[in-house]
DNA sequence: ATTGCCGGATTGTTCAACAATCCTTACGTT
DNA sequence: AACGTAAGGATTGTTGAACAATCCGGCAAT
């Protein structure tokens, strides 16, 4: 690599900073990201006088915003009442994972002809959980664990596959909001990553494909147990 | 059951009628159904004085309804420079293979465990096609494809699946409006459709899956090289 | 306890206005 | 002729005001 193309190249990874974005969507970035990390808890009530108000934009504009969050699940507009944070059923934790399994599996399945990158990736969110965990810092442990999941489902290598893991795992955020303190569902799947990310790097993509089902399978299981709890 | 139940339990199949929608949802609708039909062909720019004036709704409204079909793919928003209906580039008829496999053979391989009613639909469809087909409606055997696959996938009953197939369905609805004669692009996959459908009343999941897969590389490789002469 | 009515608050839509941006055209320079 | 620059026009992005439509809560009557 020549001199001039790697400086041409480093230009061209601040491309997408120069992207503008309109106000609209910069505040549902802002929205989203209220979401995701918990600051509008499920059932929250987005009032566009307040919220209009509090981030400085014109109510039409905070209108588009809303709807552009509108099909992403993590708001649920209703009629003449308003924008709310949705409040994830049981139901819908089971359709979420329902919709993770072929993904993920997909994803170890594939990964023989995935990039080495993307495998270094699976195994990168792995040390980032054991790491946030070491710190005791389990909202970030969670964070890992969303992400590690992500990069399995990447190795399908598919710009629409990603986004909609990226969906249903913010969606799942919520439902981890809901039952409140995270480190009961994040810690007891720490060896389960490890150990997914070990058959990964050894070829074993459908024993880690296996492995990965009944990962799942009591993920799911813990999750809705709680919640069921938490919804009577 | 009684009485009272059963007459409740027909009302209650009336209430999807019920919800009112906004106007910037209902214009988001005309929008989606122009686009997939082919009245608005791919490259079109969408004047928002243009469109407002034929709907009679306010730009407000109009760019309302713009935000909500943002995230479906058949929209693209450029800054400054309005909204656009998508080209869809060779990489994207890719990804969108890509995702459709893992869902669409998750599917079959889930089927066993399927409402048998799901398995049904899947039967329903082929011989929508085969009716159209009949009718020469070369349109409506395309249609009735779509339908087909989104019935696939839809023996893992999920909602979340469900509308992420038919979002990319929707979104291959472009690539087939971009080469132009439908019949090539369907027609050859009418016996492919009955051949699934027949292992899949036969239980061999497995078997349908495999051929699943073959079908979709033709497919693919089918639709790929008529757009890469489409778009040199 | 239930139902109906009213008022207030909020959402949904329209309109007008202005700032920001892009594209096209025209003009000047090389 | 080709290129660069500036200006103008058209359009998009945003704001704010106004009004209609809708919902919810409180109160009164049954």
């Amino acid at each position: 690599m020549t001199a001039t193309a790697e400086w041409a190249s480093r230009l061209s990874a601040a491309r997408p900073a120069l992207e503008r974005a309109s106000t609209a969507e910069l505040v549902a970035g802002v929205l989203r990201e209220s979401v995701i990390e918990g600051s509008l808890p499920p059932g929250t009530r987005l009032s566009e006088e307040v919220i209009g108000q509090a981030l400085g934009v014109s109510r039409n504009t905070l209108r588009e915003a809303f709807r552009l969050l509108s099909h992403e699940n993590l708001l649920v507009h209703e009629f003449h009442r308003g924008m709310f944070v949705r409040r994830l059923t049981a139901a819908d934790v089971a359709d979420i994972y329902r919709m993770r399994r072929p993904l993920e599996t997909a994803g170890l399945r594939a990964a023989g002809s995935a990039p080495a990158e993307a495998v270094r990736e699976v195994a990168r969110r792995v040390e980032e959980g054991r790491a946030a965990a070491e710190a005791g810092d389990w909202g970030g442990v969670g964070t890992a664990n969303m992400r590690f999941h992500g990069a399995l489902a990447a190795l399908l290598g598919s710009r629409r596959v990603d986004e909609a893991m990226a969906r249903v795992l913010a969606e799942l955020r919520l439902a981890f909001h809901a039952v409140g303190e995270p480190r009961p569902f994040h810690e007891p799947y720490l060896d389960g990553n490890a150990r997914i990310a070990a058959l990964l790097a050894e070829g074993k993509y459908e024993r880690a494909a296996d492995e990965l089902l009944a990962y799942l399978d009591a993920a799911e299981a813990q999750l809705l147990a709680t919640y069921d709890e938490r919804s009577a």
